[in-house]
RNA sequence: GGUCGCGUAGCUCAGCUGGAUAGAGCAUCUGCCUUCUAAGCAGACGGUCACAGGUUCGAAUCCUGUCGCGAUCACCA
């Protein structure tokens, strides 16, 4: 099946008979487009082995491939590259092999392969950002790579529903809300829970600037301050169950959760299961102090727990507080057991978050390390760069956040406006085009997001709206729509038995453009391993985007329904059918999706 | 200061385990819609791959150092 393999164990078979050496490896690469050629045996490596001149031992190597392997038709040899042209049948062979397949690059998932990934994972106190944005379309695409790639996946995020900031926003609600509730402001809850966030800050700001007029230092102030001795107070009254502040916070969490729902709806990711940090820190506890038991951990004199990770070149790291509360990690070590508990089958686990946590997480495997998990040995920091803008850092507290649903209406409009000036839906019913406004605005801002290396940072300027020109989702999305017409048309022309194996014979030889495009789709497969293997969808868009060029070209330089040999029309059609399921997969791995207009 | 990450065309990004003359898009400029959707195609312009060494037949890629940017080193999450 694949040409490469074949070609290994002949070159390596020339070596021996030729040379008598035995070559360890063979080093391949795609003929580069400016010369003749379809893959291209690099002859310098082998110097080490077989003295010579290159040029030479590629002639000769090329002429032993050549009378004894049908599949090597020709060859050619530039400096220390055996350029090999490869028989056409062998492409379409391949492509007779692939296009009625129609999961073509996707393994099924393995019953014992699991692995489960997390993202999202937001406070309840305010609304997602653009910061959010990444992060989830992050974790989701990998885990549909992940998924593609032949595991099992479980999807989950970590609501962190508990702490000092919470009571911030509860507090100035029940301060300042006069009984407002989404229902009677009309703003999404998280919206509403996160203007009394913004409005404790506010009072708690004013405050501090008070107690400094009357000469109060400014740290005593901000330690002091009347306000965030409530919210302590609050939160101590929470961990203690207190009816009346447990009620509050139900409630001002559930208006939270049903705007993120919306959010994420709009988004178009969901989860398999959510875990809350308020189910979760006990656990950590119970863990911690069973630690403590093992020697893993060690108490200070103030009561404090922590680990001492000094041998393996990072700090001491505290595990609970001295007054007996949990921390970040504690929280964490609690939920990672628990996750495994809830699915024993399995093996990994991936964090979805920002890179600004790559030592918390690097503490925190090794933590579970040594408390003897053997699966602490699989898990991942999915580390991404934060989003800037140009002015620098998000601030929610300054109003520079860039709200997730805000830039999801905005997109929409946008593509709604490019749409209107090119005017092809007139057809369409008013819903109909909204729904495809949405599609492909989500779908220029998600690949905007993914196509970049995760690990960078993105700077992201409003003022210059995402593209919907060249390397974009709509682009892409526009190729897709582009196949679908022809389709439509082939099957009005009444084009039959497309799914029979298109003979070589039949259409004399493959048009240069044909033959790239099978190139381009016979690498699909590999590339969702490679994804996969890298936590990184920005490989799939840039493999998309390769396609999708691959493809316009083909399209304006051959005639498809218009080709008047039958034969080769179908191979088109074909052709054009199988480019397009390839990007439909392959954007449903970024989680976009494809119009069959625009 | 210690640790980690990043630095490729004016801008935004590709460049796989080292391989041929470093590739796209945007922007600027040229052509191509009476023919399958011009959100397209073809082309021009644009690069001391931050800098300096090293390893190698060969380095944007690997190693060391320097500079720049960012993150982190909390009884915050």
């Amino acid at each position: 099946m694949n040409i490469q393999v074949v070609l290994d164990a002949k070159v390596k078979e020339a070596a021996h008979s030729l040379f008598g050496v035995t070559l360890p490896t063979v080093e391949f690469q795609p003929t580069r487009k400016d010369f003749e050629g379809d893959i291209t045996v690099v002859i310098f490596p082998m110097l080490r082995y077989l003295k010579g001149n290159p040029e030479q031992l590629g002639k000769q190597l090329g002429d032993y491939l050549h009378n004894e392997l049908e599949e090597v038709v020709g060859f050619n040899v530039i400096k220390g590259f055996l350029n090999l042209v490869i028989r056409d049948s062998f492409y379409l062979d391949f492509f007779n092999g692939i296009k009625n397949t129609s999961d073509y690059g996707f393994i099924s998932a393995a019953a014992k392969d699991a692995v489960l990934v997390e993202y999202s994972s937001p406070n309840t106190n305010k609304p997602l950002h653009l910061g959010h944005i990444r992060n989830n379309l992050l974790g989701y695409s990998v885990a549909r790579i992940l998924k593609a790639s032949g595991k099992k996946v479980y999807k989950t995020q970590i609501v962190n529903d508990r702490g000092i900031h919470i009571c911030k926003s509860m507090l100035a609600w029940q301060k300042f809300g006069h009984g407002e509730t989404p229902e009677s402001t009309g703003l999404k809850g998280d919206k509403l829970v996160g203007n009394y966030y913004v409005a404790f800050d506010q009072a708690y700001k004013t405050e501090i600037a008070k107690m400094m007029a009357e000469g109060i230092a400014r740290e005593v102030a901000e330690k002091e301050a009347p306000l965030l001795l409530e919210a302590q107070e609050m939160l101590q009254k929470w961990e203690a169950g207190e009816p009346q502040v447990v009620a509050l916070w139900k409630k001002m969490n559930g208006w939270v959760y049903k705007g993120f729902e919306i959010t994420y709806k709009n988004l178009g990711v969901d989860f398999d299961k959510l875990y809350y940090e308020s189910d979760t820190y006990l656990l950590g506890k119970d863990v911690v102090a069973d630690g403590l038991s093992k020697g893993v951990f060690y108490k200070k004199e103030d009561g404090s727990v922590w680990i001492d990770l000094t041998d393996e070149g990072l700090d001491e790291k505290i595990v609970l507080r001295s007054d007996g509360t949990a921390v970040y990690m504690t929280q964490d070590i609690g939920t990672a057991i628990q996750r495994v508990r809830d699915y024993p089958d399995i093996g990994g686990m991936v964090y979805t978050v920002g890179n600004e946590q790559d030592y918390h997480f690097k503490v925190l495997f090794l933590i579970l390390k040594k408390l003897g998990y053997s699966w602490s040995e699989n898990l991942y920091h999915l580390s991404y760069g934060m989003v800037d803008l140009p002015s620098g850092k998000m601030k929610s507290r300054e109003g520079t956040v860039v709200d997730a649903d805000d830039l999801m209406e905005e997109m929409t409009q946008t593509a709604a406006t490019i749409s209107r000036e090119l005017g092809k839906l007139e057809d369409y019913s008013e819903p109909e085009k909204w729904e495809l406004y949405k599609m492909i605005g989500l779908g220029a801002l998600k690949y905007y997001i993914l196509k970049v290396d995760p690990k960078k940072r993105i700077l992201f300027n409003p003022e210059e709206s995402v593209d919907f020109q060249g390397n974009t989702g709509p682009f892409i999305q526009y190729t897709y729509a582009r196949i679908q017409s022809i389709l439509r048309k082939a099957e009005e022309l009444g084009l039959n038995g497309l799914e029979n194996k298109v003979h070589l014979e039949a259409i004399h030889s493959l048009d240069p453009k044909e033959k790239e495009l099978i190139k381009q789709l016979q690498l699909f497969p590999e590339t969702i391993q490679l994804a996969a293997q890298n936590y990184s969808p920005a490989l799939i868009a840039n493999y998309t985007y390769d396609l999708v060029k691959e493809f316009n070209s083909f399209y304006q330089q051959v005639s498809i329904l218009g080709e008047t040999e039958e034969e080769k029309k179908k191979l088109r059609v074909q052709l054009s059918k199988k480019v397009g399921e390839v990007i439909q997969s392959a954007f449903e791995l970024l989680g976009i999706e494809v119009p069959e207009r625009m």
